[in-house]
DNA sequence: AGAAATCATGTAGACCGTTACATCATCGAG
DNA sequence: CTCGATGATGTAACGGTCTACATGATTTCT
């Protein structure tokens, strides 16, 4: 059983001293082509490889960073992860994957984990309003990106989509096509993004001088689809069905429309379906979904370039922090078409 | 801006030394009540935290562990990713998600990486047979465990599938249903999970006392969606279609499934549809999917586990490696079932 | 009772593998 | 002979862990 082979057993077999070694690392051309050489034959004959924990312990910024979000089962979540890994692999880096699964607590463990270990940065889409592990990592002096969070703070990084812009445009889409009984179903009512969501509804309503009754709320406890067939059930119960039903996830009305048709209820014939994120199932689903596109591997890269860009820019004193606030897109598909006007059954 | 708080700035604060300070951590019964309690009121005092970059270089184990994964666009492989992290979050560890692409190259970057972090260990999905990378981390002396390889290697702990029964399986089920026509359309023929699923094929076939030629084999370079609709494209333009179709992958069969309902052909009516995987996608697809259900996140958890379990012995000379191999499950859905036998549409 | 052994607590100091910086040779040019 | 370059060396951190040892109090033995 071989000891660990050190720096100091490179410089002894090239017979040089350790600061040499550091050097052919750390400033090449500041070691002549000869020393060089002997040294690099003494790494590959000890197949010597350099311990990032030493590294970092000097004060080097380690070539960890995190994502922490909060449920790896929604396909947002991991496109998120995808930019972001796609981002840091570019840059040599890679990425510690965090699931808090909605548990602000777990959130709070991770960032515990992510300070002890001196990572280099975290991007966070944070679980709860309050955030607590945030300024858990802000006392840390943790470099932090905020990823999916609409509200607008100055005092960090950010990266979002303008979610009110989102919920108008699916608002007027619907409305447009002449709905005038829309159901949204939401997320928990706390999360800002369902808030602004929300408004977004509401702002669509005003600009079409619509009263505010156009649209209903019907929250949801959690975004998935067994929430979202739940709602529907939930749904299937009213007096009065609604001609259109807005959902804040694809997940939801994914679960929305497995209900609704099981219950012998078409779409969009009966009732009209508008989604949320566009994930990459919405269109190969049994009725393509009509869904509000979030650009999620474009905001992971982003957020993870940010956070590179910040952690390697010599003074990190001079740092302002970025917004960045992306624009949503409606993708129209089959779910919400007018009977009569099918879009073609190809995404 | 306050210098970063350490041990020895604890130990000042609590009027201690700092040897004491660590057993207050290592050894707490070491040390007396009354000082245990001074020291952690100076450790919340001035909010500390432990560095475990330093621990580690010290010789501790680190928290960080690693799982390398061929595709995370692929569910199969989030699903592998979600095991492992919810079974390293149990103990208190964390998972770094590694995304090779398919690309060798890639993840014997990533292995280096890794190496130079020390980390606990990996969990690696290996994208080519040879495992170039496996060596280099075997040579590293890193704690591996060898997930979804199906070859018998006794020189590394592993959690596979019988894939060779999942053929089998998925063969057996068709050739009950009466097809004598059948098309397995295949993944990349090197990569060892297809050749065992394909003999498994063949057993199913000499079990039924069938010639060989019931079933025939269609490779793809890739297994996603867009390559199954590919190879849709070819099984339109062949002179006789198979009554059967058994794809390597769910995606592939999505992909297949969706390009036959453009041409007008109707599955299972048709073309009867097998997937492999069973992925959650697959339940939910327009026509419930047939699947044979690799139960990938137990997959990831067991692995996750054995690694720690190897990692956290005191004595790691005296380990044995440990080949775990599960055993698939076919779901038999509406894809394959015979007209007029319809399973119902409830997943 | 006095010497010795036991025990609970703490302390001192040697690492772990790097990096950064100050020092020191060496040698040709002016 | 002094000056600068140039290249290599020596050494002090970084923030912990851990072993060996000092201390004093309490118990045990003769």
């Amino acid at each position: 059983m071989k000891q660990r082979v050190g720096m100091i057993d490179v410089a002894r077999e090239a017979g040089v001293s350790l600061g040499t070694v550091s050097n052919v690392y750390n400033q090449p051309d500041r070691v002549s082509p000869a020393t060089r050489l002997r040294v690099q034959r003494a790494i590959d004959r000890l197949g010597y490889v350099r311990s990032e924990t030493a590294r970092v312990l000097r004060g080097r910024p380690s070539r960890i960073m995190a994502i922490v979000v909060h449920d790896l089962a929604n396909p947002f979540c991991i496109a998120l992860v995808q930019g972001a890994e796609q981002a840091a692999r570019r840059a040599g880096l890679g990425i510690m994957v965090c699931n808090s699964a909605g548990d602000p607590a777990e959130e709070t463990r991770y960032a515990s984990l992510l300070i002890e270990h001196r990572i280099r940065g975290a991007l966070i889409a944070p679980t709860d309003s309050s955030g607590q592990s945030i300024t858990a990592m802000r006392r840390s002096e943790m470099p932090l990106v905020v990823v999916d969070d609409s509200r607008p703070g100055r005092d960090a990084c950010s990266v979002a989509v303008d979610d009110v812009l989102g919920g108008e445009l699916a608002t007027a889409h619907l409305l447009a096509a002449g709905h005038r009984s829309i159901l949204f179903v939401a997320g928990p009512a706390r999360l800002p993004q369902i808030q602004a969501r929300s408004r977004g509804a509401l702002r669509a309503l005003a600009r079409a001088r619509l009263p505010a009754s156009a649209v209903t709320q019907l929250d949801c406890e959690k975004m998935t689809v067994t929430a979202g067939r739940d709602a529907a059930a939930r749904i299937l119960g009213m007096r009065t069905l609604p001609t259109a039903v807005f959902c804040a996830n694809d997940l939801l009305a994914t679960g929305v429309l497995q209900r609704l048709f099981e219950a012998g209820i078409r779409v969009p014939e009966d009732i009209a379906l508008v989604g949320y994120d566009d994930i990459e199932h919405a269109a190969a689903a049994a009725v393509p979904l009509t869904s509000v596109r979030r650009p999620a591997r474009l905001m992971g890269a982003q957020a993870a370039n940010l956070l590179i860009d910040k952690t390697s820019s010599a003074s990190p004193v001079e740092h302002t922090h970025r917004q960045v606030v992306l624009r949503p897109e409606l993708v129209a598909r089959r779910s919400s078409s007018r009977p009569g006007m099918h879009v073609p059954a190809r995404p």
